[in-house]
Order: structure tokens, then C-alpha cells, then sequence
DNA sequence: CAGTGGATGCTCT
DNA sequence: GAGCATCCACTGT
């Protein structure tokens, strides 16, 4: 048995447009919990959804760094949502992870959620984060080595296509990417 | 199933 | 002080 390649820097040293549909069917472990990735969203810099699209701040600094890190943000004060960091260095894009199928940890995960539905478990951004453990704390750790694992998809899936959820600005651009047909989706494509 | 509103804290104006 | 890259509970069909 022989595990699929590990996502390393150069992965994500390219555009978020050819790194996001690339994400769809990879795994991501955290600390050896999680799934396999079924939606994502790019964020890129000249887009003003961006975080970075009005500059650097203190939040955003991470966008700004290297390639193949973790940016972590606090979302309606309630939530983490984790962003992968794309692009040559100082481009600021980044692709937001939204949902992935649990495989990995669920027992640990259904209790850091408190449900046991596993339609619920990972399907959206903060409920992801919630149940991986992920927290302000990973903010800057990169991808490449523990606690983060993210390992290659190994066929090359069906890929829906939509606009971004949650959105006021930019919210006509088909950004999101998602496993066709999956049903850990945040929420389904048209 | 669709729609609404509250929670909650931080960032930036 | 406004505005969130969200989630959940609750309402009404």
C-alpha cells in the first residue's frame, strides 16, 4: 500500500484559478483528523471579496507571506474558517476551504461538534474548523508538515462549478469549486 | 424546505 | 460604528 503524494510548497505556488479544482478530492488531516475535500472557494487579490484586496493588514498578513500556509481568520465573531495560501509570494490569494467528507477522527470530531450527523460534521467553513480542531492558533503553520497533511487526489473527479456563498461584493464570479454530486457540500451547486 | 433573526468579537473606517 | 468569506434555532408552509 502506497499513500498518495503529499502536497508540498510548489503545489501552491500557482494561480488559486488552477490550485482550487486541483484541491477537490485531495485529503486533509489535521493532527491525523479530516477527509477528503469536497468544496472550495478562490479568493484572489484584484477581487475585492478578498480580505487582501484592500492591503495588508495585521489579519491578513499571512496572505502576503509564501506560498502553502494556513491563513486562519475569526468569521462573525463566532467562527474559524481556513484558508490555503496560493501564489508567488506577495500576491495575497488564498482558497478558502468550505467543506470535506469525514473519514479520519470522526468519533473526535462529532464530539468537538456535538452531533453526531455526519452530513453536519464538516460541511461549511467554521463547522470544519470546529471539527478539525483548527483555531487562530494554526494561523501561519505551513501545509506541508504536522500538524497539517494534505495528500493528493488520486482520480480526478467530476468538478461543479458556482458562485461564492456569503457574499456581498463579487458575488457574481464562479469561484467555488465542488465534488459533483457529493453530500457533505455546504451547500448544493445549481 | 424557505425565510428570518440573534449570537458574538474583531477589523477597519 | 458598520460590516462581516457563519451557524443555529425557530417560524411558516
Amino acid at each position: 500500500m502506497s499513500n498518495p503524494p503529499r502536497l508540498q510548497r510548489d503545489f501552491f505556488a500557482r494561480s488559486v484559478h488552477a490550485v482550487a479544482p486541483e484541491l477537490i478530492g485531495a485529503r486533509l488531516l489535521f493532527r491525523g483528523v479530516g477527509g477528503t475535500i469536497v468544496e472550495v472557494e478562490a479568493y484572489h487579490h484584484t477581487d475585492p471579496a478578498a480580505h487582501s484586496f484592500r492591503g495588508r493588514t495585521p489579519r491578513n498578513a499571512v496572505m502576503f507571506g509564501p506560498p502553502g500556509f494556513a491563513y486562519v481568520y475569526r468569521s462573525y465573531g463566532i467562527h474559524w474558517c481556513l484558508n490555503l495560501v496560493c501564489e508567488p509570494q506577495g500576491s495575497a490569494s488564498a482558497v478558502l476551504l468550505r467543506a470535506i467528507e469525514p473519514t479520519h477522527g470522526i468519533a473526535l470530531m462529532r464530539r468537538r461538534r456535538g452531533i453526531s450527523d455526519m452530513r453536519l460534521l464538516c460541511s461549511g467553513p467554521g463547522r470544519l474548523c470546529q471539527a478539525l480542531g483548527i483555531t487562530g492558533t494554526e494561523n501561519g503553520l505551513p501545509l506541508d508538515r504536522f500538524p497539517f497533511a494534505i495528500e493528493a487526489a488520486t482520480a480526478a473527479p467530476k468538478i461543479a462549478v458556482g458562485t461564492r456563498i456569503g457574499l456581498t461584493r463579487a458575488a457574481d464570479v464562479p469561484w467555488r469549486y465542488g465534488l459533483e454530486d457529493s453530500r457533505y457540500l455546504s451547500r448544493p451547486f445549481r
